[in-house]
RNA sequence: GGCCCCAUCGUCUAACGGUUAGGACACCACUCUUUCACAGUGGUAAUACGGGUUCGAUUCCCGUUGGGGUCACCA
């Protein structure tokens, strides 16, 4: 027998930003499904009208398009198939799988508050589904609101997850489940199945903290008489503290990333091994290789801890990679957000020899401004403190490089020429060649890392650079 | 608390039941470099614990401990 094309679909709601952990779901069932030759459906979940927003919707269609992963269907609005949910509740009403329930709201919560736990674990009586006929007639002839609730079959509930493997459940230990408001509209459990169903969902690939959810869904997926999807649960991605990622761990929103000057390849290529890895001790994989490679058993069981650092190591990767008319756009985007103008000067040059020490593309634009405008330097720490180790050393040795570099004309303002100067002048004066740079350095970018000195002074211009190392020379 | 999931360096991970338990980030040292970085080389660092099964367990089974998830007319 021939297995279908695959399809997958990735379903957020849009009740905020796109979660890091969502992008990983979204990254994970786009490569399933190019590896596999599938269909990657995008499903907006928006049931809950009150949550939910048109730029929370925006904003995650713009970081899926940002990290580069096209859907091929969708997106579809759950909130459109209200229609559908009701009538696979109704029909299973009818089939006697579900039942009305008359309690209220209040009724529940008592009932909740008198359970051992306070409402964890609580799971409903049952008292509905033993209400007479007549009972029953009279309540909906009074016109009084009801739910309506799935009768969770007594049995056993397993299936072979792609990444956990087998997964046991028991119908016993799950409630009965409401699958209709009061208000006609669907819970979510029934509208992901009822929806899954009817896009032909192959393969569920969802975060961990679905796991609760999918006994559920299978009962109901038996009580409709649908064929049961491939369940892949990935892991949660959690802090630094081992909890699951929040706002309080810092940035957590694809956005943010974006924002900080992060490459969506290297983005993409740091979420894909987070919770999976390719094995051969891979780990800068391109688009290709990624969909190669990729499989549903490789995926870790464990949660994964977030490592900014290493996200900002590969990403420097990926900008040291990269030519300078690739990055040009990012770095200008981010110099007009620092409010630099360029003008008619070239930046790639500067890009160039900058690009290696940068490890954000706003970062490597902080470096390409303050080249373009010594003035712009912010001493940090470590040049602070090399000015405070050498002490009067500091002001004498930008002398002596001002007095080397003076001579040389505006035609002649290159490496080569000015690294000559330097080092004859340090000959004669019997001064290393780095208590000569260093200080250089420090005053023209206010950091103790760059590109060799000479070519810094190069880049950044025999004007600018004069009068940059006249003014650190005075102290300024 | 019930139910479910999970457990290799600080972190991400590799290892047909047989390896000096490998790689990467971070950290340290050295080399290269006019200085810094990049890079290269080396180093510190792990199989949670206890029982089995086996000639032999990181690997298979059970238990303990620890962590995580979930228990709504939210999604």
């Amino acid at each position: 027998m021939s297995q279908p094309t695959p399809r997958v679909r990735f379903a957020p709601s849009p009740t905020g930003y796109l979660h890091v952990g969502g992008a990983r779901t979204a990254l994970f069932n786009w490569l399933f499904a190019r590896k596999t030759g599938g269909t990657f459906v995008l499903r907006i979940e928006d049931t809950d009208q009150a949550r939910s927003t048109e730029a929370h919707t925006q904003v995650i269609l713009d970081g899926l398009r940002w990290l580069g992963l096209a859907w091929d269907e969708g997106p579809v609005f759950q909130g459109a198939e209200g229609a559908r949910h009701r009538g696979d509740a109704e029909r299973l009403l009818a089939e006697g799988k579900a039942y009305r329930c008359f309690c209220t709201k209040a009724e529940l919560e008592a009932a909740r508050k008198l359970s051992p736990n306070g409402g964890d674990g609580f799971k409903y009586d049952r008292r509905c589904l033993h209400l007479p006929a007549d009972e029953i007639a009279r309540r909906m002839a009074a016109d009084l609101p009801f739910v309506i609730r799935f009768q969770m079959p007594d049995e056993e509930i397993a299936w072979d997850d792609a990444v956990h493997d087998r997964i046991r459940w028991h119908g016993r230990d799950l409630d009965d489940l409401v699958i209709l408001r009061s208000d006609k509209t669907p819970i979510y459990n029934l509208a992901v199945v009822s929806d899954d169903i009817a896009m032909r969902i192959t393969h569920v690939i969802r975060g961990d903290d679905h796991i609760s959810n999918t006994p559920k869904q299978i009962a109901l997926y038996r009580a409709l008489g649908a064929p049961i999807p491939v369940f892949a649960h990935v892991p949660m991605i959690l802090g630094a503290d081992g909890k699951k990622l929040s706002k309080r761990h810092g940035a957590t929103a694809v956005g943010d990333y974006q924002d900080k000057g992060i490459l969506p390849a290297a983005m993409r290529n740091f979420l894909a091994l987070l919770g999976w890895a390719p094995g051969e001790d891979r780990e800068i994989l391109a688009e290709a290789d990624l969909i190669a490679l990729f499989t549903l058993e490789a995926i870790q069981k464990k949660p994964a801890v977030f490592d900014p650092t290493k996200l900002e190591w590969m990403n420097g990767q990926y900008i040291s990679a990269m030519a300078a008319t690739v990055l040009e756009p990012e770095v200008r985007r981010h110099l007009s957000r620092l409010g630099v103008d360029p003008g008619d000067r070239s930046i790639l040059a500067i890009i160039d020899a900058a690009k290696p020490r940068a490890r954000t593309t706003s970062n490597l634009a902080e470096r390409v401004a303050v080249r373009l405008d010594p003035t712009r330097a912010a001493l940090e720490p470590k040049g602070q403190a090399l000015i405070e180790k050498m002490g009067p050393a500091y002001r004498a040795s930008l002398e002596h490089a001002i007095a080397a570099l003076e001579p040389i004309g505006e035609a002649d303002w290159t490496p080569e020429p000015i690294f000559a100067a330097l080092k004859a002048r340090a000959d004669a004066h019997a001064l290393k060649l780095g208590d000569a740079m260093q200080p250089i350095r420090v005053a023209l970018t206010g950091d103790t890392v760059s590109e060799p000195v000479n070519e810094l002074l190069a880049v950044v211009g025999r004007a600018a650079a004069l009068a940059t190392l006249r003014r650190a020379a005075r102290g300024e």
